[in-house]
DNA sequence: CATGAATGAGGTTTCATTCAT
DNA sequence: TATGAATGAAACCTCATTCAT
């Protein structure tokens, strides 16, 4: 069943590069090294890959915030935590969260296919934030400065206009988000 | 001539709403009312369409922050200003907003075609915020952030997710965004 | 709109020599002397031709019965020009009648969309004739018979088994089934 | 080697019902409950399969009909019972019978490798009825009917067009056979 | 300027068959 | 004997582009 993984590698690989459309089949076969054929015995269509890819990295994405927000003893700690951990995910997997960000600008009603999808519950740690009276701002801009900032620094980290180490990059962020967020 | 602008009108709505490779020329020909073949009395192939719509919007939203900042007394207003063009020129072209953001995520070299990139003079309006000692970030985590939150204020807005009139949501925005990048 | 038709023509005549599925739409096309795509500005799919034809073949056998019914004094002569029209159709158009065959072994409840299906018709006719008391044969059974000598008599008649003119066969045909059906 | 009348028995079942190039490899083996590979330790290939099932049913109708053509004392005792034991076969094996049925209208001269047609018995026999004077019609009329009639009689009994126990059918339809055959 | 039929390359998918295990 | 992954040819279909009219 090794062939199974390769394939969603290779396919996760060129789907976060050069976008799903423009990769096919054979691009895929040919960087797993079998033919066009091969792949049908392991997924049923094309459709299939793209769909599997995201289940399994937006699940594994929400798991790992979810864990990370549970570590955290208060509500800021438990910020910062899901922050970095929404980043470590990304810089350990630019591809894969790459891909993620492909499905922001493509579907919508679709994505309620899936079990677990991440910015769910970014909206809802941070609608708590606003319940608890930490924000000063309305929590859809909240939200909206939180994702988007954190989109631009896996890319700009990523494009090398964000210097300096991962670790950094991650406490630097939470950080700065924390304070946008919250009253001074 | 007419015609010319409504195949570049229906293209720019279709390319936003399915995507670039997902339109096809017999789509553009349709949403028209006129055939394929015409279509290439007006354009040399489907890549001159994309390439000309995005140089078009590009330096029309490139432009309209330029005056912008111009038409500020200081840096404050002038930060003020471009933000709330940015978010301007998007509400009002909607397609052409999110086909330009079509860019960020499958090219980057290719870009460096274009005259007048938006991305670009932000870029240079927060280094020189920066110069100036205004940021309590690095400016490569300010560029993130305005860049982020803008597209997001966008995104949430069209979604519905973000209430209020544009007027509104442009001046919070540029108010939210001034005050989490400046010193208290 | 020549070469829709001629599309039509090659794929009834390949259909109901080689079956369909053993006919490819190469095979079409190279019959016709196109490439495949050029087929697909004709019609959507394969299927779809599949579907035209059998729909135009059964309706138009089924509007020739019907005319010959109505053209027919009494019941005896209704029967036979039914029954000389269903010949001469086959024998004009053999593909054709062969092709609309082809849909006895294979389908059965989708059938049910076409408008019109000369089964019924001629199955309308012997349950008239059952009501009329001119049967000495329960209708089920002259049913089975009028189709089945039909379809074998055009059979045999196109594989050299059965000799004679056309003129000849159909009437003898009729001849013989309404001697067989009806009390001596 | 039990395996190997698995794979012609459900071979021959999807054969039947979906057709033959409808019916894939895996099909067959998914229903044999093995893998496709495993059929090639029993068949050389698919054609082989069709072949041998052809091979197989043909000739037992046709020696089945042999005896009960034995087995009468004058000819419409031979042909009553040669009628009824090509409908005992029909009924007590329809996939069988569906199955032959598929050769009639697809191929013809590959037809001539195979030992036993059931149609060549037939046919021997109303030749022989010709010869001693029995027909009131010509006999390639009554090959036409009689092997027509059959086929429809089993295939509107099949459908349910045709109601009454299978004995009565087989009764009643040599019955109706002969005399319309014969000189009343 | 416009039509729309046609091309030709290439995409996804299917499937009989082979073969290492 | 059996497995099931892999092959390779061929099927259906799509689409940017060309071209006669």
């Amino acid at each position: 069943m090794r062939t199974r993984d390769l394939i969603l590698e290779e396919a996760l690989k060129l789907f976060s590069e050069k976008g799903i459309k423009e990769t096919t089949i054979r691009d895929i076969a040919k960087a797993v090294g079998i033919t066009e054929g091969a792949i049908y015995r392991h997924f049923e269509s094309k459709d299939q890959i793209v769909y599997e890819l995201f289940d399994t990295y937006s699940s594994q994405l929400y798991e790992k915030m979810e864990r990370a927000i549970k570590r955290g003893k208060d509500t800021e700690e438990k910020f910062r935590n899901m922050v970095m951990s929404f980043l470590d995910f990304a810089f350990k997997n630019p591809d894969a969260f790459r891909y993620l960000n492909l499905f922001h600008y493509l579907r919508g009603k679709e994505v309620k296919k899936f079990k677990h999808i991440p910015f769910l519950l970014l909206k809802d740690f941070i609608l708590n934030m606003d319940r608890e009276g930490l924000l000063r701002i309305e929590p859809e801009y909240a939200l909206a400065m939180v994702t988007g900032t954190l989109e631009r620094v896996f890319l700009y980290k990523n494009m090398g206009i964000l210097k300096g180490r991962q670790d950094e990059v991650k406490k630097k962020t939470a950080e700065l988000l924390w304070k946008s967020l919250t009253k001074c």
